[in-house]
RNA sequence: GGGCGGUUAGCUCAGCUGGUAGAGCGCCUGCCUUACAAGCAGGAAGUCGGCGGUUCGAGCCCGUCACCGCCCA
């Protein structure tokens, strides 16, 4: 425990390593799997990557969940935060080749079972520094309960689904264009590609026709594909081609005849409005060349060269060698009309960065439309929520379009398809087939599809295991808008489809937050923040032109930084809120301090909020649970965060701690019980958004048991709105004499002599009094001055050192304004059409307001 | 090409079903007031991107234009 007497500031570096060993001792983190899931709360996490760290999404993230997670238990609810990673077939393949390379040899050389063998070593050295970091965040997941997408029962459950689907003739092997990522030497999925702008040179070249009377030019980005040219396309109604379709023209270098077609797919604007066509390496082709019957061939291999396809010359070339030597060659045969430059956007690997190259392959395939229809239906329905909900459009756009997923990957580590073959012979089942002379094939399954599975098989399924019949299906998925077709729409698929029930129904989407420049955060462009360093203390990284390091802010005011800064849009990242974070965390600490070193410990007693300030703080205080349980509730974590600070500054530390001074300095018992009461109470409300100082000031208030992270909220509390008015206008009141006296030039600590001159402060005037340097007399002097408070005034008496000419000139702008606002009141009150017309409850309130100016101008 | 989001104080962002614009940071002034100087009190600061419309009344609703960002094809 950190001695509160001596530490006039709180220290997350020595607070919160002792917590959360405290929390994880405690086993709270790991519920048993009773009761029912309505009952219950559960959430599967995101699973990060195992080759991953923390970075600011997942610290976003994270704290989300964790404040949710939190929060559920404080209501009282059996929770349960499901926890694991992912195997990450190409990140994770990746670094273990990385790794093989520098100590000169490569995966081909030391086979498929030791390179496997490897990457579990690399995951057992490595794959666990993410769950430790997310337990410098706080983050109470079960840790007890830890899955990996390659564990044996899970990888069991990807099997039986995989097989179920084949089964059902979902899942079917087909030669299809698809997006070869040379650098990873894998098929990848759409999902998987992003496009980039890139500047190409288009060149026209001449395609003599076999007529021999002219030629056909065409414009192309990539003249080696034309070795694979099977057509030439032209819109139907472009009259400039109309009668050459069904004409042939000659492949230049090979000599092949192509045949000239008619396809609405061609612009006529672009380029010559004659396109070559080449089914074998190009998307687009390819669907025209399944529209006409055209052959597919493939001049380029997956190493990325040329094949023998391409003929003898060109066979072993690199792409662009190629495209050197075939655009040499039309330039000797003079067919290179003119060439041009291109800016335009083309697929790369969002994997390994390359440039996709679409090559026609034989892979499997998983038909997705059919899953689709119940897993939109979950959603129109309204049974699944996304929020903000504009994200439900983007979800069922994507899904109403949804086309076959390529789920095949060149890859040694991930799940191999449970698939063999012999000769002609296919056989697929969860276990390898009896006889002689199978072949496993050798693919792996995309990681993504078996993270679909995630919400489910990480409790046992296929098994009706008791943490199935407790925990799913789950409350909530948080995620970022970039992981909606990724992984919210495939988990909604799979769960469905093999749970029969929806896998979780609120889905808050939450912002993306970009570095302080507006650009994104990459590791690359050195635009990203590492969470830990803002935690640890740490240097600031490249985007922020201040440099220097990071103090150690904290996880707490990490957390708090983070949800106040999302909101329903990307956000930049916000230094100051992270340090508004430790300040808040700083405020609770000294409150507490206040609190806890003035009280005597023994004189414990039950709440009897006699004062008008008592009362006050207990209704406020009910007013900041509801509003920040609510705001947790309805997933707006940034005002909760506000909420949250707004309470203890404005209210808690302002306002009440300094009315009870006295009371707490004379050892008043009964303002003892409601200083520990409004501070055990405050803590809870805290707790989800700033688990660990809440967690460590609990552990010093007397009489508190167990952990604040166990303690589940009482019954509300009555919101008393006579003591909100009453103290309401007291604070407004301290305001107005504190500006003024600062205008009047009265030195801080010298006291002026006043009379109140308005309603309503009978039982609030001492504290005014007090706070505002005020004495009130009776009688005693001509008022000098008068400031306006609620319900009238209050007047300054004269007879000392005041400059009141200042406080004048103050006076007469106020003056001024509220001979402004009660002209606009008047005007607007004279208008017929606002009284006919507006809503009776505004035009009175307007009324009610022109009243309250006038007594105020009087009273000025 | 289609769609979504944004443009509010010097900066980062709030702003509910339309009813006289808010916070934090920064800035200015004054205070080391026995919880906190990583603090306290007070203050200055905005033609709410432009134009047009609806309305008694528009930051908010409609139209349009501009710019920034993102998604899909």
């Amino acid at each position: 425990m950190t001695d509160l007497e001596s530490n006039s500031r709180y220290d997350p570096a020595e607070v919160e390593p002792r917590i959360m060993q405290a929390w994880l001792e405690s086993g709270l983190f790991h519920p048993e799997p009773e009761g029912s899931p309505e009952e219950n709360y559960s959430i599967a996490i995101p699973p990060p990557n195992v080759t991953g760290v923390l970075h600011m999404g997942h610290a976003l993230n994270n704290s989300i969940q964790d404040c949710l997670v939190r929060h559920a238990r404080r209501r009282g609810r059996r929770t349960k935060w499901i926890l694991g990673t992912d195997h990450a077939g190409i990140a994770t393949q990746t670094q273990v080749e990385r790794a093989l390379e520098a100590e000169g040899t490569s995966r081909e050389a030391i086979g498929r079972e030791a390179f496997v063998a490897r990457v579990w070593e690399w995951r057992e050295q490595y794959g666990r520094s993410i769950i430790e970091q997310l337990k410098r965040l706080g983050a109470s997941c079960d840790y007890d309960a830890e899955r990996f997408t390659l564990d044996e029962d899970y990888a069991k459950a990807v099997l039986e689904v995989f097989v179920a689907l084949y089964r059902k003739g979902y899942i079917y092997h087909d030669r299809y264009l698809v997006n070869w990522d040379p650098g990873s030497h894998s098929a990848i999925s759409d999902l998987e590609v992003e496009d980039r702008e890139v500047h190409d040179t288009l060149y026209y070249i001449d395609y003599p026709l076999a007529s021999g009377s002219g030629a056909i030019t065409v414009a192309t980005v990539r003249p080696e594909t034309m070795l694979a040219d099977t057509a030439i396309a032209v819109h139907p109604e472009d009259d400039r081609y109309r009668r050459l379709i069904g004409e042939k023209a000659i492949l230049p270098i090979v000599g092949r005849k192509l045949k000239i077609i008619a396809d609405e797919y061609v612009k006529r604007d672009f380029g010559t409005g004659a396109l070559k066509i080449t089914p074998g390496h190009d998307p687009n082709d390819f669907d025209i060349g399944r529209r006409h019957g055209l052959e597919q061939l493939s001049v380029i291999g997956e190493d990325g060269r040329m094949t023998e396809e391409a003929g003898e010359r060109f066979a072993g070339l690199t792409v662009s060698d190629a495209r050197d030597a075939i655009v040499a060659e039309l330039r000797e045969q003079e067919l290179v009309a003119r060439t041009e430059d291109y800016p335009h956007t083309v697929p790369f690997s969002h994997r390994s960065g390359e440039r996709i190259e679409p090559l026609v392959s034989l892979q499997w395939f998983m038909r997705m439309h059919e899953l689709a229809q119940p897993a939109i239906e979950a959603v129109t329905s309204g049974r699944v929520t996304f929020h903000p909900e504009r994200w439900k459009r983007v979800f069922l756009d994507w899904m109403e379009n949804i086309r076959p997923w390529c789920i095949s990957r060149q890859l040694w580590w991930g799940h191999r398809l449970p698939v063999w073959y012999r000769g002609e012979e296919t056989y697929v089942g969860t276990e390898p087939p009896a006889g002689e002379g199978w072949e496993q094939d050798p693919d792996v399954l995309d990681t993504w599809f078996s993270s679909a599975l995630w919400p489910f098989a990480t409790l046992g399924w296929p098994h009706q295991t008791p943490e199935l019949r407790a925990f799913y299906p789950t409350d909530v998925l948080s995620t970022a808008r970039d992981i909606i077709f990724l992984w919210v729409a495939r988990m909604m698929m799979m769960g469905i489809e093999f749970t029969g029930q929806d896998p979780f129904t609120d889905i808050p989407i939450h912002s993306i937050i970009q570095a302080p420049d507006g650009r994104r955060m990459s590791k690359s462009l050195g635009t990203g923040i590492d969470p830990l360093s803002l935690i640890d203390g740490g240097p600031r990284s490249p985007v922020f032109s201040e440099g220097g390091e990071f103090p150690a802010y904290g996880a707490d005011a990490v957390r708090w930084g983070l949800l106040a800064m999302s909101s329903g849009q990307d956000v930049r990242f916000s230094e100051e809120k992270v340090a508004q974070g430790q300040q808040l965390t700083n405020k609770l600490w000294n409150a507490s301090r206040l609190i806890l070193l003035r009280i005597d410990p023994a004189a414990r007693a039950a709440v009897r909020p006699g004062t008008v300030e008592d009362r006050w703080i207990l209704s406020r205080l009910e007013r900041a649970a509801a509003e920040v349980g609510g705001r947790i509730e309805r997933y707006d974590f940034s005002h909760a965060a506000l909420a949250l600070y707004d309470f203890v500054y404005g209210e808690l530390c302002d306002w009440y701690l300094e009315l009870i001074k006295p009371r707490l300095y004379d050892g008043d018992p009964d303002a003892a019980a409601t200083l520990l009461h409004v501070l055990t109470e405050t803590l809870a409300i805290a707790h989800p958004i700033i688990p660990f100082v809440t967690e460590e000031i609990y552990s010093h208030v007397p009489g508190a048991e167990g952990l604040l992270a166990a303690r589940t909220r009482g019954a509300a509390a009555e919101i008393d709105e006579r003591a909100e008015e009453s103290l309401g206008r007291a604070i407004e009141a301290v305001q107005a004499l504190r500006a003024w006296r600062d205008l009047a030039g009265v030195k801080v600590g010298a006291r002026i002599t006043a009379r109140i001159a308005a309603g309503g402060y009978d039982e609030t005037a001492e504290h005014i009094s007090r706070l505002a340097r005020v004495d009130f007399s009776g009688d005693g002097g001509e008022p000098v001055a008068t400031v306006p408070v609620p319900g009238g005034a209050i007047e300054v008496l004269g007879g000392q050192e005041l400059d009141l000419g200042a406080a004048e000139r103050k006076l007469e702008e106020r003056r001024a304004k509220r001979a402004a606002e009660i002209e606009r009141a008047e005007r607007k009150l004279a208008n017929q059409g606002f009284v006919a017309k507006a809503p009776e409850e505004v035009v009175r309130a307007e009324r009610e307001k022109l009243e309250r100016l006038r007594e105020e101008l009087d009273s000025l």
